[in-house]
DNA sequence: GCCGAACTGAAACGTTATACCATTACGGCG
DNA sequence: CGCCGTAATGGTATAACGTTTCAGTTCGGC
């Protein structure tokens, strides 16, 4: 079984953000070239401020941002550009939280699993191919036919745990209270 | 390894869908009589509109619904039905179409996974223990503690998909594609 | 320079969810 | 019975999220 990779580096973890940045810039800028696609300004800027941190970006939050940056941009102007964001596979949206974050491996084809910290709101970007592709399977079974897929794990990472954060103010997103998973009688 | 099970029947099954609904209503009430929870008459009925197909449901649709039947209920009142309903594990949430529906196992731990037609709305649950599982597997491989798991999956159904509907009209929840976009030649 | 397509701006609207506060039902207890 | 604490409800307003619409602007190609 292969195991999952990170993609892009989890909040907090030691790295040079400004490179995660650059290069997740760098490569929306190559591809669009390459593509025919057009990174407007606007497009840029929600791709960069998305790409702040490892945080998810709520859309009026994002507004609030270029309004700070001196554009006053409504949302439609905003919800567009995430639309082409996400279209041409820069970003996610997150529907657990409402919120979108950077791909962290735009262009290799993927199997995204995202893990939400609901202490501190982070996220981590897996690819996970060995669940994703069960699920592929499952969905085949039953002669359903996949166009995408979201999977969003709701829980306390690694960091919180240690930090003994993991009380949950009830913070981002609570959730009904996920039934025993256990793995037993398989 | 353990085939995923379907929990509830799928819309337009054949069933006696009278069936569904007095046996999710009739578990329901055991299972707040055993726990000393009160299946007040709003929650009641929340649950039975919530039941009527195995469409997802609305919040104000809900409403609307309760309306017609002579009930003047504001939003709070039907989200804190659902928030009751939730919690006891008698419906589910799918947060790509900010949508409810009954949940089909009660009572027993279950893995669920949630296939969701684009053309029709229709919703499969399944327990699907083997990639939930796998999951699991993952956000521990991590040091993430799972609290819970929303694994929701859209494409067409069997049904949509013989009846030629899978050409989408752009309806429920349009989503990115899974894979970068196609370039488009032009 | 002209044209069409793509992009942006702005106001209004539609949908989803919560804050706030008053009121009512229920259960224990002196 | 009357009191009180807790849970549940009602109702308005408003916050948060997202879309429609339409007019104007910019861009690339001819």
């Amino acid at each position: 079984m292969s195991a999952a990779r990170i993609l892009g580096a989890p909040a907090g973890a030691r790295h040079d953000h400004r490179h995660c940045v650059g290069q997740a810039l760098a490569e929306a800028e190559r591809a669009c070239r390459q593509q025919g696609l057009r990174l407007t300004p606007i497009r840029r800027q929600v791709l960069e401020l998305i790409w702040q941190d490892h945080q998810p970006v709520k859309a009026y939050d994002l507004i609030d941002a270029l309004r700070d940056r001196g554009l006053r941009t409504g949302p439609p102007t905003v919800y567009r550009a995430l639309d082409f964001l996400l279209q041409a596979g820069f970003i996610h949206r997150l529907d657990t939280v409402n919120a979108f974050v950077g791909c962290g491996a735009h262009g290799r084809p993927h199997a995204g699993m995202f893990l939400i910290c609901r202490a501190c709101g982070a996220v981590l970007e897996l690819d996970a191919p060995s669940p994703i592709r069960l699920i592929g399977v499952e969905a085949d079974r039953m002669g359903f036919e996949l166009v995408t897929q979201a999977v969003e794990i709701l829980g306390h990472c690694s960091r919180c745990r240690a930090a003994g954060k993991a009380v949950d103010a009830r913070g981002p997103a609570a959730r009904e209270p996920t039934r025993p998973v256990d793995p037993e009688p398989a």
